[in-house]
DNA sequence: CATTTAAAGACTTATTGTATCCATAATATC
DNA sequence: GATATTATGGATACAATAAGTCTTTAAATG
């Protein structure tokens, strides 16, 4: 039970994507080689960022990707979401009705975690952290 | 990322020791029966939760699993951590000091579900469910 | 058209989760 | 003390997922 090393790279990727120009679009190559992973892995990642619609690729010269949303939209939760799905945590074969008292501590655990993913914007650490 | 089917059984498992007499140990036969596993697999589970000084083993005729703490004390933290460990959600191989943000953020949230499966203990849930 | 750059799919490898088997140790009962 | 019962530990096997590579295709630039 850990994140995946996927939504590292999709955390900083988008915080990259964020601090840069919301027009020129940023190069997977450079956005990799400042994570110490290989643009085609990055690539197949931020695939997913683009069609959960946060961000968009531009093919071509000079392409590359950028944001598509405003950036004060973008939650933590969003980009977890996309990248590690929306899956509960807590999954269970059987289903013994509503009043199962297991599942719903385990939901609202789950909860409280992803509230707080949700209200924290990737805007509100933008321009902070320009390193890696 | 999801929390795995251990912990799922362990949690099960539990509950069934709290509603259980504290005395007459229940054996795993009965537990893994009750459960759809194998006795020897959650037996390995089970062998955790005694090192975390949750529960206690008897050898022997007769013998099994029962609660070594009052049920009162136990949390389903202390489960969940026994079995998935206690290592951090969002692990980073680099350390960019103390005013790394992102890794203050994922902090958070994951204390916030943590705080949560803290203040929840075991007993909350006992004689209430004794079904699977 | 030639070059650059992302997308997509097939594929490989590494890691972890899930589970079984067997030998051993501990305990209760007779 | 002998025997049956029960948990423990190690080795092993299998499955699922994560992590990453490679190659081809498509789109944009100039
Ligand atoms: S009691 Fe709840 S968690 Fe347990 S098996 Fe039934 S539905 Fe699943
Ligand atoms: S900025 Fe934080 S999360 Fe990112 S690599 Fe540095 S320490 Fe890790």
């Amino acid at each position: 039970m850990r994140f995946t090393k996927a939504t590292n790279y999709a955390l900083h990727t988008m915080l990259m994507l964020v601090d840069a120009s919301p027009v020129k679009p940023v190069g997977v190559q450079q956005l990799a080689e400042s994570q110490g992973v290989s643009p085609t892995y990055l690539s197949k990642i931020l695939t997913r960022l683009v069609k959960a619609g946060m961000i968009e690729s531009i093919s071509g010269a000079n392409g590359g990707y950028r944001l598509s949303r405003k950036r004060d939209d973008i939650t933590f939760l969003d980009i977890i979401h996309a990248i590690e799905g929306t899956a509960s945590l807590f999954e269970c074969n059987f289903v013994h009705g509503d009043e199962c008292l297991i599942q719903a501590v385990m939901k609202e655990a789950e909860e409280k975690m992803e509230s707080h993913l949700k209200n924290t914007k990737l805007a509100d650490l933008a321009q902070r952290e320009t390193k890696v």
